[in-house]
DNA sequence: ACAAAAACCGACAAGGTTGCCGGTTAACGG
DNA sequence: CCGTTAACCGGCAACCTTGTCGGTTTTTGT
């Protein structure tokens, strides 16, 4: 099943768990307001940035004592490490999610055509999303905080092996080349985060223009790779 | 000469001139000290992120005392509006410099087949700059930060322009297909800072060869631009 | 030389943020 | 049923940031 796939990977990026795996009521909603408050966490780093982000106001968002805050992440420290790990487990459920919807829908005619049309624009959806959002915020913020990078460098690179291997599994077609599929990853995901930020000054059209000729990269890749 | 023209860009950015276009010297004074604050907004905005630029640490940073601040700019969002200017005229200044330095070493053999790869290599140089990185702290603060996003957006649609205008006169292979070198320019500008940003995490050799994919796509666009 | 204006200075109040801690409530285990 | 442990609460002190303002020094124009 799909769905035994897609566990299975988001089990790689949050070793430990989430609320759904303990039984007992105190650790459940001990879990349970983890959760909410890194997903306030999300929500504070996203409208006001690494630095703007304040536990004050965190704690506010996930309606939750300045305490029980403290109880679950003694410093501010903590809550990023914490946020950290939410981050990439968000954003790679997100992705798995749209596709394994898109999956259903499928017409096993295009199957054999269309799936790399099909996995760009998922990207490219994925990458507007409020998770993506979160991992650009840490992403830049990391650049230059010695600390902060500490805590992201390691998720970033697990990210990135349970993607590539998400993708060797997603597209078989590639498995003789695997370098081919990976530069065509790596350029994908370099294009459209270029894109995200540089579009509202572009405007629409030339983002447009950019993602046919992505397109057609991925497409020529995708060929290569056949031989 | 081609530092003229250099000088005709950046003016385009700057309208208002700088501390060089003054002869009383209380005048050109004034503009000393604004520019340096400015120049102390960009470190500081690198190092703390756009939330987490103070102005007490800019005063500190330019050796001015905050009065002094206040008298050039009345808060905070003056000093990010002023910063907003300095940071694209930074920039292009900067690419420009690069350029113009260049184009003096330039076999003049190489002239006709290898100047989109001076070019792309140039861009990726100047990506990597103290500039571009405070350029990309204002892009992704802007994105929801609306107050900021107001100041920011005309001002990188005005350098896109100019930008755009650059190319143009540098590159007159181009000139009877407009379009497909602000593609190339695009692609080029999408895909590197999505490399500035992804790079730490995929690595040196996978940022290679990103860039060499690069290259061939603009050649490629190139060609289809003599027809 | 002198008055006006511009540039610059340092301190203050109001408000927000962090980390910390004593105390309270709820759940678990024997 | 009760002691122990975990979860949660709200206030305090120290610090930083912003905006504001009265006063001082330097330059300019006459």
């Amino acid at each position: 099943m799909v769905v035994a796939r897609r566990d299975l990977a988001l089990r790689k990026i949050r070793p430990n768990g989430g609320p759904e795996d303990f039984d007992r009521w105190q650790q459940r909603k001990s879990s349970l307001t983890r959760e909410s408050i890194l997903d306030a966490a999300v929500d504070s780093l996203v409208e006001s940035g690494y630095a703007g982000l304040s536990t004050n106001d965190v704690a506010r968002r996930a309606g939750v004592s300045r305490g029980a805050m403290h109880h679950h992440f003694p410093n501010r420290i903590a809550l990023v490490r914490g946020m950290i790990e939410h981050v990439f487990y968000s954003r790679m459920r997100y992705f798995l999610d749209d596709f394994v919807a898109r999956l259903k829908v499928i017409d096993n005619a295009d199957a054999e055509l269309q799936p790399h049309v099909i996995a760009v624009e998922l990207h490219w959806h994925s990458v507007q999303s409020r998770e993506f959002e979160a991992y650009l915020r840490l992403a830049v913020a990391a650049r230059n905080d010695p600390e902060l990078a500490e805590a992201f460098d390691p998720a970033a690179k697990l990210y990135d092996e349970v993607w590539l291997e998400e993708m060797d599994h997603a597209f078989p077609q590639w498995r003789n080349a695997p370098e081919l599929m990976r530069l065509a990853s790596d350029f994908t995901q370099a294009v459209q985060l270029g894109l995200l930020i540089n579009g509202s000054t572009i405007g629409e059209d030339r983002v447009r223009m950019i993602q046919n000729e992505l397109i057609g990269i991925v497409m020529r890749l995708a060929e290569a790779a056949k031989r």
